[in-house]
DNA sequence: ACCTGAACACCGTTCAAGT
DNA sequence: ACCTGAACACCGTTCAAGT
């Protein structure tokens, strides 16, 4: 049975998950799909080109947009679809990160955002850079929290000795993830109000 | 002359400045600084520690506070340092986001966030998770602000073609990324101003 | 204390040759 | 069309041995 595109895609998703990113490669990538490394090569161009694939499919479930409502919940809404895209798959924020906006989906994404916002009465440019900064959050949040922390959170710990600040960082470092995303995209969604004005009886 | 562990730091930031962060290797750096390879692990444990210690130098001007001022004006200088920390060197985002919270530096610069907003008057572990979000933000940002675009942008433009929407992003992301930064920043302030209470003029 | 030389166990990528 | 085998030019890391 012949190895289809799809097929490596697959398997590259799941050595990723299982050895993260810095341990995909392209030969355990052959070895755990019974085939020389060199043949991945017929089907993707190179290394960077597959990641790439990777990222993207990653972020397919962010291409259509949230239903009809307020701005701002189908702006969390979209966020929050982002986040869990990137959790879908282990290192999947940096991986993103590495490859940005170059892949369609990426781009479909901010599509969406732009235009719930510009439906919320935003100019296109401000609507642009706001979603912009909505996914620098996103990213950079979860390039956080899946940096696997086995002693981060230890070290982090240690050096709080006798800081009382630290200390009070590192316990906020350890709450939930969800409730700091949360938190955060919050803060966001407030400063955008701001921009937008105030919620109208007419925006149901 | 032999080499001092601070050598080895300076010729490791000139070669990722000159090569990025795929090209930093252990065998380049010691060609660079006329040395064997295996020399350089006396002075660091391994390429991951001295990449470590890296991300730390960088970080290092954002240990000092802001002077006093108004809260948002403070936070704003501290945001503004972070970036041009991170600028400093090629691939500085993308080093310290493989890295993150471990190095003194990066806690240091949020303990000094903390205490701008607690200042203000934010309860501990709000001011700790509205710092997170802040530097979650300045991280997405200057990743992407560093991802080396020779074709990004025409890619971009390319699958623009004929979709008004992805036309307005592809220009938008091509504006002055300084003002995007701004604009984003701006953005979060505002947010958190909502949970700070407006200024009031006992804050000068 | 600091470095060399040489090895070990890996990489990504290419490409003739096979089927 | 799809894959093997084998090579090429690299990696990070270790470690005896030198000075």
């Amino acid at each position: 049975m012949q190895l289809r595109r799809a097929d490596v895609l697959r398997g590259a998703r799941d050595l990723l998950d299982a050895e993260g990113l810095d341990g995909l490669t392209m030969r355990k990538l052959g070895a755990a799909l019974n085939v020389q490394a060199g043949a991945l090569y017929w089907h993707f161009a190179g290394k960077q080109v597959l990641l790439e694939a990777i990222a993207d499919d990653l972020l397919a479930a962010v291409a259509e947009p949230p239903p009809a409502g307020p701005w701002d919940q189908r702006l969390v809404t979209l966020a929050h679809k982002l986040r869990q895209a990137l959790l879908g798959v282990r290192d999947g924020a940096r991986l993103v990160a590495e490859t940005f906006v170059t892949e369609p989906n990426t781009a479909l994404a901010g599509r969406i955002g732009m235009r719930i916002l510009m439906d919320a009465g935003l100019p296109a440019e401000q609507a642009a850079w706001t979603m912009f900064a909505v996914g620098h959050y996103v990213l950079g949040h979860t390039i956080e929290e899946q940096a696997t922390g086995p002693d981060r959170d230890a070290k982090l710990a240690a050096r709080a000795e006798g800081d009382a600040d630290l200390r009070e960082l590192a316990t906020a470092i350890g709450a939930d993830p969800g409730r700091r995303f949360e938190f955060g995209l919050g803060l966001l969604i407030d400063g955008i109000r701001v921009r937008v004005g105030p919620r109208t009886p007419a925006d149901n």
